[in-house]
DNA sequence: CACGCTAATGCACAGGTGTGCAAAACGCCG
DNA sequence: CGGCGTTTTGCACACCTGTGCATTAGCGTG
């Protein structure tokens, strides 16, 4: 059972000066004497003392708390943005609060009530979208949204994206150049803004360019849905000889299809191309070609959206919209 | 520049009753007539109100904030398991406060600290070790600590860790049964308790049988470790047939190192052993036999030991032990 | 020494909530 | 209608901190 913590009266009371000192000791360009501050750290550092930053936060109404609010957390990309986001914010003194969300958006609206119950300064959105009169109580309490690659703008709100459409038309042009002549894009049945981006881009292209495709999709965004969908591929007749996957767990799930269950030869006999650049697309049983997700640029501009004060009267949301690199290893042919 | 966020007061003046009885609305177990609740939460929706848990835990001196202390949070393991403990903490009705440390002791402490000014109910380490009169200020503060896979145990605290000697000795009778006639040990220079435990286990094993071993370790516990040891070991004129690796990441390494690089076959020619079963030692590429960290267990545990009120007078540091199961996947001749 | 200016300090209030205690309302029975 | 037990309600205090304002201490100058 938690005994009394050790407060500033504390503090104050073994320094021998009144509370008010404490407090400005520990606010950085208060007016206090020399000596008392140092009088005053070491009976903090004696008693160990920490500025309780729920009440400062409840004065301040400035709490350094930042929600982080996703999906399917275990997941190498997404743990990626997450380590890149928190390092960044703790860099700003600030400290991620991990929101998991099941991807429906009731669910996304209960992280979001539970990030207002904790007067979090900032919510970042990793999944789903929440209703957009919930979005209005964010902003109307003082937190600022950062939405991370969804498609729909709010107003106050910092969207980030990539340029995902063109990714997918790079894919194409890629495999195109590489000789593949029958293309297919596996993709998986989550719909999110950015599978369906780089889906779009791809298709766009193709249809640009004159060349039917394999358009294929099902299941979840995960290595087993590539299995499925590259085995059933590259066992029909008219077997594709280039596929862009929407995702690298799809993609290595599309290569293992090949090499382990049907002994195809990547890239001699079948091209393929992912997305996101996770850890395992460098692996050398994969060199998967790929693009980068530019996580730490994401996490960078997220961040540094909350340090300045947001411009109140200017609601109109914000976009930023990052390019996307080509990463070449040994998946396509050239 | 937040406005005035809605708050208890707002309520009650819309409901037009007490601040008070705002408050024991939304206090389970609190006696409110039925009607007077009702109008209560009518008018909380209608102004978008959400209790503040900071001023609340002021009060009652329970935040329902854990503290999560984890180094190289991108790495499939570490990943599995924040996650699996989000969850739980979710479902318990707290929520986690992600704090990244570099595995440096100073940077845990630093990491208490910043637990400590949040006023944490709770926190749990994953990485390093803090320093005992750092845990002791956080038990005088009414924190509970719980320490995941350290070695040290200390007053006060739940200590949970795997039986990873063991695991060790299992690895080498695995291997001996299986015809390898040279072992090899791959390790990191990390040295944390839970690699030097399943070291020191295979060690202990081979002694015992009276078998040399080839004992190598270098570097961060990583792919690439497993990828440089694994081509060095292998291009040895007494190359090695059998490698345990304390880590699947490691494990990945060595097989890429056998299959892509040298030519050889996996487990014709070397059979690998690997721990902790991450995603990827399932992949067709790998197939990788390897050890199941029981994440959903351990997470379990930490919550469930935060739950009931832990008895305050016994400070002795309690432990648990979890078994841990060899999964067998194809990674090893039979 | 008087004076004026600056730096340091303390008082008191505010921020939003939980809770003990007393008062009020309510329901029931005679 | 009176009396009594139970439920409901509100007041006031507490939790811990930041900060405006007034007061005091310190110090250099004439």
């Amino acid at each position: 059972m938690a005994k009394r913590q050790v407060s500033a009266r504390d503090v104050a009371e073994l320094a021998g000066v009144s509370r008010t000192a404490v407090s400005r000791a520990f606010t950085p360009g208060a007016s206090v004497a020399k000596d008392t501050r140092a009088r005053i750290e070491a009976a903090a550092k004696q008693l160990g003392y920490q500025v309780n930053h729920l009440a400062r936060g409840l004065i301040t109404a400035n709490t350094g708390l930042v929600a982080l609010i996703a999906a399917e957390v275990n997941t190498p990309y997404r743990t990626a943005l997450l380590a890149a986001l928190t390092e960044r914010l703790q860099a700003a003194g600030k400290v991620g609060l991990l929101i998991n969300t099941d991807r429906s958006d009731d669910s996304v609206a209960q992280a979001l009530r539970k990030a207002i119950a904790y007067r979090t300064d900032a919510a970042i959105v990793l999944s789903g979208m929440p209703d957009s009169s919930l979005t209005e109580t964010c902003l109307r309490n003082g937190m600022q949204l950062v939405l991370i690659n969804r498609d729909e703008a709010r107003p106050g709100t910092l969207m980030i994206r990539l340029d995902d459409a063109n990714a997918g038309r790079q894919a194409f042009a890629a495999l195109s150049a590489a000789g593949c002549r029958r293309l297919a894009l596996v993709n998986s049945r989550a719909g999110t803004p950015s599978l369906e981006g780089r889906a779009r881009g791809f298709r766009d292209a193709a249809a640009a360019a004159g060349v039917a495709i394999l358009d294929t999709a099902s299941g979840a965004t995960s290595y087993q849905t590539g299995l499925d969908l590259g085995t059933h591929l590259l066992t029909r007749p008219d077997r594709p000889d280039g596929i862009f996957c929407t995702t690298d767990l799809i993609a290595c799930g599309v290569m293992d299809a090949a090499r382990t269950r049907l002994r195809l030869d990547v890239p001699g006999d079948v091209s393929v191309i992912g997305f996101d650049d996770i850890p395992q697309a460098g692996w050398e049983a994969y060199a998967l070609t790929t693009f980068r997700q530019p996580v730490e640029e994401i996490a960078r501009a997220a961040v540094a959206s909350l340090t300045p004060e947001p411009v109140d009267e200017d609601t109109t949301p914000r976009r930023i919209t990052l390019p996307v690199g080509m990463i070449w290893r040994g998946s396509v042919r050239r």
